[in-house]
RNA sequence: GCGGUCGUAGCUCAAUUGGAUAGAGCAACAGGCUACGAACUUGUAGGUUGGGGGUUCGAGUCCCUCCGACCGCACCA
């Protein structure tokens, strides 16, 4: 990684603290020096363990450790002009910046404008596979999450340089595609004799009608007549690309885009399938026996062999799922997938497929918990079998794009969460995104009533040695956990740090805000304070860019509040 | 029965991957608009991190064990 002046910074006192602790014990054995920032700002700007850490192997108390490095330590002349303080306190030793440390932090930010926190190509590709529903109907609530977590994963990993991409699976190979075109035929027949009889097992829910409605509308009533080993392909078919379409056309309205949109069918259809079984037979891992093709997955952990190829030849659902990622880790070096709760039987399985190819340890899954969701205190079925669908097109109808991508990504995948339809409906001011958004049109509506010339010299950097007050620094200080924030959102996999994030800035603006008016008297100050708004508009905006939410430059008054 | 994920404030969720006094937002209570946007803000209250044991300088985080919720355990997908 590209080193700027905060880093070389940075590392200057890890340096002096490695010497520091080297000097103090005698056999001068110290693990790397790493340096966080504490929860308690009391506790200062970065804090080392060293001391904790050596304790018992110097046969010394933690704390005399500590207070002796951070003495040695803070006597190293070329810490003088960016180290304010280091003190020893209950074993830590702690490091307070000068403000010249945070002002040059602003200064970077300002320099490298939107690409600040960016990490330079890694080299690393991975594929993300997510959100993939059956194509069987449309997006229900659940996908929002998925969409939501598994996107901003993405888009914080290319940020951090990483090559990725994203795809979704289209479960197109099994019977229930038989069951879609059953049931679609049901409705068409419907349109001309509403008695025709609906399948027992069909998928119930009106949505079939407008594809049903197109169908006849281009073919007409020729279906009719014909037996249901003529018809079923075509219906099938058609409700398939028609639904695969509006989930495409659904995701992308919440932002999200697809590299790749893979059918199981299409894997079969293009020998894509017989040439992963093929692989695993190379590599000694398939056996024969009762007629059928097994995988020997207990080898690697399962708990039984599992069939990949049946007695009457016809190929298992893992048989698809061996050749796409057969396909997945020759493309990429790891793949990841977020698949819901009542996926887990299937982790061990992927695991094995990764394992056989021998890349162990490659296929990575995510499990997005169970989700509730609540509507008046009562929870809504989100059967299919019922038709009772609740989906993703109206909650986007309901509280919008925004509230509903940063709601869904204020939680990290593993916690089982309820979303509750009432409150994102009728206080859709209280979401946090809204209060995150305000601060960043706050800031656009100061830097408009600037006159250009001063933010033209903010832009510049100028002055920003007049940063000195508490809240200033305060601001500066968590701009500059950013980059630091995005690669703990993709080694985490958790974008709910950076949501937390975002709220955390706009908070920190606030303070400043109300503490010190940016365009004041003082020319100087005036300039210094506007490129501390407009760096925390740059961070802001990316970091609500990464969540997939717009960074508006004003926003409209609430009804609400004129009413008040 | 076996296996997996989870359990944190009244509610919805965090916790820098083992760090210091477990934090936000809603809800509750008490205040604040003649400053660049009050969708704001200041403060109060709220906890045996499901229970118990263990590992160590140090545990919400790791191990064991109970309790509870959800989900898997097919030649279905």
């Amino acid at each position: 990684m590209k080193a700027n002046a905060p880093d070389a910074a940075l590392a200057r006192v890890s340096a002096a603290l490695d010497a520091a602790a080297k000097a103090t014990l005698a056999d001068g054995e110290i693990p790397p020096i790493a340096l966080e920032a504490p929860r308690n700002p009391e506790h200062g700007d970065f804090s080392s363990n060293v001391a904790l850490q050596l304790a018992k192997r110097a046969r010394r108390p933690p704390q005399q450790l500590a207070s002796e490095i951070a003495a040695r330590a803070a006597g190293d002349a070329a810490l003088g002009t960016i180290v304010a303080e280091i003190a020893a306190v209950g074993g830590f030793i702690n490091v307070r910046m000068a403000p010249a440390y945070w002002q040059q932090s602003v200064r970077e930010i300002l320099e490298r404008g939107d690409d600040f926190g960016r990490g330079a190509p890694a080299g690393e590709r991975v594929s993300l596979e997510f959100g993939s529903a059956n194509p069987t109907g449309p997006l229900v609530v659940v996908q929002g999450r998925t969409l939501s977590l598994g996107d901003s994963i993405a888009k914080a990993m290319r940020f951090c340089g990483v090559e990725v991409t994203t795809e979704w699976i289209i479960n197109d190979a099994g019977s229930q595609l038989d069951t879609l075109g059953r049931s679609l035929y049901a409705r068409y027949r419907q349109i001309a004799d509403p008695t025709f009889p609906f399948p027992e097992d069909g998928y119930p829910g009106d949505y079939l009608m407008p594809i049903a409605r197109a169908l006849r509308e281009r073919d007409g009533n020729r279906y009719e007549g014909m037996s249901e080993s003529q018809w079923l392909p075509i219906f099938a078919t058609f409700g398939r690309d028609e639904l695969v379409a509006g989930q495409q056309r659904t995701a992308e309205r919440f932002g999200v885009y697809f590299d790749r949109w893979q059918s199981e069918k299409q894997l079969h259809e293009s020998g894509a399938v017989k040439t992963g079984i093929e692989a695993l037979r190379a590599r000694g891992i398939t056996y024969e026996a009762e007629g059928a093709t097994w995988m020997r997955t207990t080898q690697f952990g399962d708990d039984k062999d599992r069939v990949i190829v049946r007695g009457d030849g016809r190929p298992t659902y893992l048989a698809p799922d061996i050749a796409y990622h057969y396909d997945k880790l020759q493309r990429a070096d790891r793949a990841i997938l977020i698949l819901g709760p009542d996926h887990h039987g299937y982790v061990a399985r992927l695991g094995t497929i990764a394992a056989a190819f021998g890349k162990p340890g490659a296929i990575e899954v995510v499990i997005a918990q169970q989700m509730t969701t609540i509507r008046d205190g009562e929870i809504v079925s989100l059967s299919k079998r019922h038709g009772d669908v609740l989906t993703l097109d109206d909650v986007i109808d309901e509280v919008g794009v925004d509230a509903a991508r940063f709601f869904f990504v204020m939680m990290n995948a593993d916690s089982p969460m309820t979303f509750d339809l009432t409150l994102a409906k009728a206080q859709t001011s209280d979401n946090p995104v809204y209060y995150v958004q305000y601060g960043h049109a706050r800031i656009a509506s100061i830097v408009a009533k600037a006159p250009p010339a001063l933010v033209a010299r903010a832009r510049s950097g100028e002055a920003l040695e007049r940063l000195v007050e508490r809240a200033e620094i305060a601001l500066a200080r968590r701009l500059a956990e950013f980059p630091a924030t995005v690669r703990s959102v993709v080694e985490g996999r958790a974008p709910s740090r950076l949501a937390r994030y975002a709220q955390n800035v706009a908070s920190d603006f606030t303070q400043f805000y109300m503490a010190h008016k940016v365009l004041g008297d003082d020319e100087p100050t005036s300039v210094a304070r506007l490129g501390l708004a407009l760096a925390t508009k740059t961070v802001l905006a990316r970091a609500l860019r990464l969540l997939g939410v717009s960074a508006p430059e004003r926003m409209d008054r609430l009804e609400a509040d004129e009413n008040a």
